[in-house]
DNA sequence: CTCTTATTGCAATTCAGTCTTAATAGGAAT
DNA sequence: ATTCCTATTAAGACTGAATTGCAATAAGAG
């Protein structure tokens, strides 16, 4: 009993082939909670028994958000932050600037808002970026 | 007659020395015109004859960001992108993923409502990013 | 099973940004 | 003006994330 998944589907529709590190890569990442670097994600493939270089996992990302299998989250310093995508819907980040706590939030208000000044300077939207960073409830009590 | 400007003002406050290299990099930052990276600076510099290494310009960044003079705008790939900040209002931007055209944009609207988001998660808002991605209208015709 | 070629792991490379260090120069004290 | 202390500089080595070249491997079509 083969497991027909989306990442499956979408390299057979890709016409690429379906490779063992690419069936691991496709679990192993499903199997992060919250947000991960590629480091921290290829240690997790590691500790779970599933050896897949760091190269391969670069050379797979591209087709993993493609897929909408996983989604550039944020940037933290100079490394990119992914989550999950799959079922997940939007949202945007909080972050703490003194202990690195990540909020998810969602706002309909903005996100029209931000709709309305693209069509005010003609821009066809693709996505957006939007980070808010603070001092959390926590942090200002120290 | 001494320029007593607000970059020296700074420095003094700070104990800082004033060298000839602060000098001319607060002269050439003022310069400068939109948005612009370490790289095209220091290349820019020197063009003007003033010859201030990479390092010095690096080292003296967070000085030019505490004082003020420059802001960090957003990220271009791996490059951190800066404009002037001096008198310059708060703004946001929109990027075309084409060409790479940059605008300029403010919503008060969105302003006070991220506002209101850090409120709902207790959070002390510092600074925020928000960028907008799309296509903009020279680039949706070809 | 055979053969083509996409994919892999490894090592080398890139690139923005940082660190080390020896030499230089700001500027306070004399 | 001269001395002296130490902040600051330039050059080059270094870091860490991400990319690329290449020889060996394996997917999967025929
Ligand atoms: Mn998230
Ligand atoms: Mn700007
Ligand atoms: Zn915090
Ligand atoms: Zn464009």
């Amino acid at each position: 009993m083969t497991t027909t998944d989306a990442f499956e589907s979408y390299l057979a529709k890709s016409n690429l082939r379906v490779t063992k590190e690419r069936q691991q890569l496709y679990d192993g990442v499903r199997a992060q909670k919250g947000h991960f670097t590629v480091d921290t994600l290829v240690h997790r493939l590691k500790e779970s028994g599933y050896a897949i270089s760091r190269d391969t996992v670069y050379r797979n990302l591209p087709l993993l958000l493609e897929a909408g299998v996983v989604r550039q989250s944020f940037r933290a310093g100079r490394e990119t932050i992914y989550e999950v995508d799959e079922g997940k819907p939007h949202h945007d980040h909080l972050l703490c600037s003194q202990c690195g706590k990540v909020e998810e939030f969602v706002d309909p208000k903005i996100e029209a808002l931000q709709e309305d000044v693209a069509r005010q300077f003609e821009f066809e939207l693709q996505h957006h970026c939007h980070q808010l960073v603070g001092i959390c409830k926590k942090c200002r009590k120290s």
